[in-house]
DNA sequence: TATGAATGAGAGTTCATTCAT
DNA sequence: CATGAATGAACTCTCATTCAT
């Protein structure tokens, strides 16, 4: 409609072509927030499109589906907790000093971004068949390998238990970061908006907490 | 159970007037089953009630809705959960070699009845809001304090770290067997169904990462 | 209960053997009651049962179904207003007597069972067609009919506007009645539960108003 | 938009887009006609819908549930009817004049839409509590208030009988209105369909003996 | 792109009625 | 007579998805 105006007279840079649309970024950072205030099932496309203020039948020119759009959620935020944890295993340092940056990060992370940790820990292994199929398993158990691979590599380095089983190893240390941040997340732990000093504690609780669970019994604890 | 005594010494059948339904039994155990197939939103009043048999109506004889029946099937498997905690909690043996039973009896259970593992450890803590402030967030609490005491027992006892927050320790503790009986379910850690050998390996594993994550490092691994 | 004690040491008349049963009159006296409260529709068979104190299924014991309960309920009612109405038309008295007798009458059966004029008013006539085509729908026509006969008599005595068709005369009369019957129930013309004088006043308003209706200008209103 | 200003000077058809949704209306008018039918609890919402020529979830785009669909029916049609009553009111008349012209009205509407006067009459007084609390009944009391005023105003003007209640005067009018209504409604006193000359006739009938419950006995019947 | 009216299958819940005991 | 567990049809309401504009 504006278009029609004064097409392009100035020769303007075209408004934007390739990048991603703005209401479609809005979407999804409506669905993020949505989701993890009510759930995978308790929020409706609705609720998405109202809380981005856009239309509703917008919403399904952006994405196939609910399913879909909620996946591209997961698989957004993931890919940030993914990158971490990439940059920090391909980064120096041993082996447990990586696994206590991941750990570091993700709760830094709950601190910046409640709703997306919400979104990561209480709803992401526990969504519908479609899902747990599709992208979202895949991407959970790659986070899984790319833990155990920093495991095994601390085994190599001589830190952590050589019997266990890496993909044991890295459940155990994500099994303790997510309780943990579950915790949070409900308020069992600490306060739903907890303090600097209150996060800080919790970061070398649940490092030493996860770290135990892997290093060897006489192992300098060096990821501290 | 009371049978055992010597209720009806003239070999009658025993009456059970008193008794829980033969029917709500069917429809809770078939909710259970349905349940941990389908999910909490995927399994339907319909599926639950064709599962036992019986007439669609009839949970509504015995359930007020499905969020109760749902609540109920939780509740029982909990209590079962918790009578075990309990049992070793009062029983002998340092805190480690306690936890290293609760979480054993754990993990038999997933041997003896995935179902049952699989809905409380991939349901509870991500069903509706009703249930997460009902009963069931308070069951689950409750586990983690009881766990907790144990941890802040064994810290008494000079095995655990002392600077631990028990109420992370415990968070660790379960974090550690959730995350691992998760990989189990899902078949991302063993076989669907594991063989006997696998399962005690997985004991193994999990009851060292799990003390791991709470033994003070010069500590002897007694719970092994 | 206390019957066994002592069956019928005294030689008692055969309990009621010929004589409705107890529990039937409960059951009705419930219905009711029950009726009254919620009205047709908002009224369970289950709620008759529980207050009337019975079990379930004996409801369908003394009666085929839920309209026939309700029909009997209202049969039983208008049974006693057709008989007041008849006793006052077969006893002496002019026509506009008789009519504020049957007038005051209704009125008093307010003040002992309201429940009961309530049904009557609110609910029979606007009642789901199986019992508008019932034997209800014909109860009211013969309540029509039976003041309409008390009109023509009236008309007869001089008294009445000779133009009036009779039948549009009972209707008035009854309608004078009927709202301000309801105006009394729902609170709109006098206290839920009025007072003797509250009652009086109304009384005599209704009679006046009523007659006025179909009274000739110049008769002397003798029904007061 | 901007189009409205000088909208079909070339004949095009008025394009209404601020208008009620056709399709609402559609709605509205096929509730009102299943509702007459059927009553209240005999309809269901998928009667209106597909009498509608509707989509069975538009109904529920419209109307947030059936009580609101049906009270919204309610309204509209009281609506009618007391912009009458108040149009009258504030025009020419003795109070004698006036109310015979709102009988007049009530009893012409049921000439053209009678349906909307069986919903209106039958179902309007005995309808769910939600209803019965709601707007309705406070529509009713405003009804009954508007007429209460004639009546005090008759009686300033010494038409009407000193003594009587305003209140019970308008109940009492209102009463022999919707009693001889319903006996038109349900056959009992006229055609279901009655004739042009019967309508008249039964409008002189209740004129006559409405007033007749108001008026002074030696009062000019004016309202005729 | 963008809108939101329109669609309709699906799920939960109620409750009159039956029936074995 | 009396009980209340059992049945299942009926109905309301939700919400993902489509489509005309």
């Amino acid at each position: 409609m504006a278009r029609q105006r004064n097409p392009q007279e100035e020769g303007q840079p075209a408004p934007l072509h390739e990048a991603e649309p703005e209401k479609r970024r809005a979407i999804l950072h409506a669905a993020l927030k949505v989701f993890a205030q009510r759930g995978y099932h308790g929020c409706r496309v609705a609720d998405v499109a109202s809380e981005a203020g856009v239309a509703y039948g917008l919403v399904y020119h952006y994405f196939r589906n609910k399913d879909e759009l909620l996946e591209s959620v997961f698989d957004e935020q993931w890919k940030i907790f993914i990158g971490a944890i990439r940059a920090i295993s391909e980064g120096p340092g041993s082996a447990a000093e990586q696994i206590a940056s991941v750990l570091r990060f993700a709760l830094d992370v709950f601190r910046t971004a409640p709703a997306a940790v919400r979104v990561l820990i209480l709803e992401v292994p526990r969504t519908p068949d479609v899902l747990r199929a599709g992208s979202t398993r895949q991407t959970f158990e790659l986070v899984t390998r790319l833990v155990a691979e920093m495991v095994a590599r601390g085994q190599r380095e001589g830190d952590f238990r050589p019997e266990l089983d890496p993909l044991v190893g890295a459940a155990s240390v994500l099994g303790v970061l997510d309780m943990n941040l579950a915790g949070m997340v409900t308020g069992l732990l600490t306060a739903p908006q907890p303090s600097e000093e209150e996060l800080e504690r919790m970061k070398h609780q649940v490092v030493t907490a996860a770290l135990g669970a892997v290093l060897a019994p006489g192992a300098s604890r060096s990821g501290r």
